[in-house]
This record gives C-alpha cells, structure tokens and sequence, in this order.
DNA sequence: CAGGATTTGTTCGTATGTATA
DNA sequence: TTATACATACGAACAAATCCT
C-alpha cells in the first residue's frame, strides 16, 4: 500500500521546474530514482493510480510519463500485473567479426542454437545477388533461433551455396556453429561484409519462437560474410527481440 | 476485375514444387513477380479473396505469404485499401562521420530540419555520462525534426554541454544543421565515436511527428560524437521511421 | 453527407501431418 | 508406443477501415 520510494523523496512542485511538462518532469523524476538505484531490476514500480494521486496528476499524465520510459526499455508494463524496471540489455556489437557465440559467451552466457528447419531451394533474386551466384542456383536455407542462457535472442535465416555446403544442415545440426560448419566445409575464416539493420513487427511465427508479444519490434539485421579473399560464403537475415539487446556499432 | 498479372503465369501446382508450403510457394511467386517488376512500386495486389481464388487456397495461406512479404518490408497492406508494393528504402550508412545532411543530400533529396523544441536543463546521468560531464551540470536539449525530401524520416533529441554552447537553439534554428551549430561554436570537426541500435514502438507524439502509425516500429539510434581530440560534443537519441530506411554498417 | 461495397484484420472452430519428449 | 506441441491448411463469421456512388 505504501509506495516504494521514501514519502516526500518525489512529488508536485518540488522545486522551480518551470516550463517543462509535467509528464516529463514524472518521467525524469523515475528514471533517476531507477538510475540511482532506488527502484532496482526487475522492481515493480507503484501502481499508476498510486503515482497519479502522489503527483496530484492524472493519471493519462502518469501514463505518459511511464510510455516515455517503455519506450526506451527502461520499464516495461504488464497489463494486469505491473509495471517493472526492465534488466539491461545484452549488448551486440558489430563489426568485421561478428560471431554469435563469442558475443554471447563473452556476456557470460550459454549460447544455444537449435534449427528449426531448413531446406535446399533455388536462389531467389535477392540471395543469388548477396551470394554472386546466379538465380536458381542450389542454396541451404537454415532457419535457426538462437538463445543466450535460455533466453531467446534471435531468429535467423542463413543460406549458404549448395554448390560447396551441401549438407549443411547436417553439419549445422552437429556442430550447431555457423563458425564450426563454414569450417567443416574448409573455411576456416570469414569476416562481415555489410550490415544491413531495419526493424519491423514481429510476424506470429517469430512472436512466438522469440517468446516476445505478437505486436512487439524486432531489430532485423541483414548480413553477408566473407571470405578473406572477398568470397561471400553465408548472407543472413536475422530478427532480434529489439527489448533484449542493443546493437553497438564501434568507431 | 481480371487479375492483372498474366492469367497462368501463376497458380496452383505450377510446377513440381514439392515439399515446399503452400504459403511460401505463393510469396516466393509474389516477391518473384514484384523483383522483376510485373507490380511496381506503390501497385496495389489482387485482393487477399482474389489471390486466395487463382491459387485455390483458402484466404488465410494468402495471408500468411503476404505478411511474409509484409515483415521484409516488400508489401504493405492497409486495411480497406488493399496491399501495395514498397518503395526502396533510403539507405543510411553509419560509421565515423555520419552526416544527416550529406546522406540524404548524396540522395539527391532536400534536406530539412526543424527545431520543435529546446530547453536548457540539468544533465540526468545518462546524457552527464555519454558527455562526460557532471550530473546536474547545464545541457542544452534539441528536439529536431528531420525530413528528406519533405518525408520525415527521423526525431531526434540532442544534448550539447551548455557551458560552451549556451545558445545552441539559437544557433540552430538559424543554420538549421548540427556540423554548423557547432562550427560556430569553434567545433571545426567531430567523429562518431559510438553508435547503440535499438527498435520500440513509436509513442504518440513521435508517431505525429513522423506521420506513421501510433505502433509502427522506430529505430532507435543513441550516438556520442567526439572532437578529434576525444572531448564529446553532441550526444543524441534519434529515432528513425523504420519503414522509411534501413541502416547499413560497411565493414 | 449517407450508405453500401470492398478490403483487410481478428477470432472462433476443425482437421491433418510431423517433429519432439 | 503414447503424448504433447507445433505448423499447416481450410471454413465461417464478424469487425473495422476505406473507397465509391
């Protein structure tokens, strides 16, 4: 009943404030106190309708303040539960060597890959272009949703030359490394081309092998890898929980 | 009334397509079609009862192709309208001198930019971070509005330390461009030094502001830029309409 | 402006085949 | 083998947005 945070530590008309809207004054006032530690991760902040009377607000104001915080993922709302700090994010950086698990298992998690289809198909326009292959060709398709300590990160689609990576899947499906089967194959290094980054909604399908809600963004990451000699060997198209990760470009 | 993609061109068991679903036999067809320009950009498909129709389907696997092409950003369907083809998206490169100006004008397109609000205020942890400043030290915040070609593309919050660029609205309104601003203020050069990818969905005054809908997907890109001598200058918050561009990191 | 036709969005239900545990 | 979950596919009805007369 009574709220988290120390009576009197918030409230209306603290101090000389002017000319900036009340909401984004409630907004500040709660990311600081998160900031400082006060309300930690995975809290539950006070109830809107608790909020509101403590600021002598409405509680749309209230409201506006905590979707200014969702939407930079510092607090997350569950209808009929709460609204919660979220954790912070498992940051992604990109750049010429871009591996999954190293990424993951420099972040001190398990890094899990489980494919969950995959076929062999004819190229389409865009695939034969990335792979400079001509349209037709043989590709493996590996659709593969990769997780970090249980939690679902990303679903990726790779296709790699059937020409040379036949039975891929296969190797994928032992190894379950892009790294460990470009190896299997003879390639022992690759490096990121470009990086092509779009965000969307997610598609049923992803909602639900990610575990996101079915209206939530994905960040959609499009890549080629290379070989040293310039060789594309793997074009990906992969759709990460945008509320999971940042990606860091380093310059 | 008659379809307008060559009756026989496309349909049910074309070919010895087996092992393929249906769904993705008949988006593999659309996007084939659309990559080789039988529908062009801004054509409006076949109804999904149509579509559903020439291949003897039932609507919903019509659905299911089209929300394929929906989340690759190929198609876009509007309820009561119909689903009609993208456009090309802008492509904005990131890496050390990132220029808004200079992308969206190498794109042949007209360059905009409007200040819809400033303030002076303290700095809250994050931004006295990123500047390497103290907390509670004066920051000068701009929220810019950026358009190519009178499309808005990207709102954009930027804060500069206001011990050195105290009238940075000012200056802004007046240049109407970051790398101007601050030029004035002696800032000859400055570099990328960091670039944080993130996706959410729009809030409803950046939704207004980009002219897309209350829960469209943004990219959300936070940024420090640094004088070559290291000391940050500007760090900013902007988010991009995500329909509109896809962000391309060259290795 | 009214109202009907068109079109996409949503939610029930049913059935089948296929991996996985 | 059984049980469970999941993806595909079809059917019917209704809701909501848009377009057109």
């Amino acid at each position: 009943m009574a709220p988290k945070h120390p009576s009197g530590s918030r409230g209306p008309a603290t101090s000389s404030s002017e000319g900036v809207t009340l909401w984004r004054r409630i907004a500040d006032d709660f990311e600081q106190a998160i900031v400082t530690g006060e309300y930690a991760s995975g809290d539950r902040l006070p109830a809107e309708t608790d909020i509101a009377a403590q600021f002598r607000v409405n509680r749309h104001t209230v409201r506006r303040a905590l979707a200014e915080l969702a939407e930079r993922g510092i607090v997350k709302a569950s209808r009929g539960s709460g609204t919660f700090v979220e954790g912070p994010k498992l940051a992604y950086p990109i750049g010429r060597r871009t591996r999954f698990s190293e990424i993951v298992g420099q972040a001190g998690l398990e890094v899990g890959g489980r494919l969950v289809a995959h076929e062999t198909e004819p190229a389409k326009d865009s695939v034969a272009r990335l792979l400079k292959i001509a349209v037709g060709d043989l590709v493996v398709r590996l659709d593969i949703l990769r997780t970090a300590g249980r939690v679902p990160i990303c679903a990726a689609t790779s296709w790699l030359p059937a020409q040379t990576m036949a039975d891929a899947a296969k190797v994928y499906r032992a190894t379950r490394s892009i790294t460990k089967t470009l190896a299997h194959f003879g390639i022992s290094d690759y490096q990121r081309q470009e990086t092509r980054i779009t965000a969307a909604l997610a598609d049923s399908i992803d909602a639900k092998r990610l575990d996101i809600g079915w209206l939530q963004p994905v960040l959609v990451v499009e890549s080629v890898d290379v070989t040293p000699a310039g060789q594309p060997v793997v074009t990906s198209r992969a759709r990460f929980a945008a509320d999971r990760l940042v990606l860091v470009v380093k310059n």
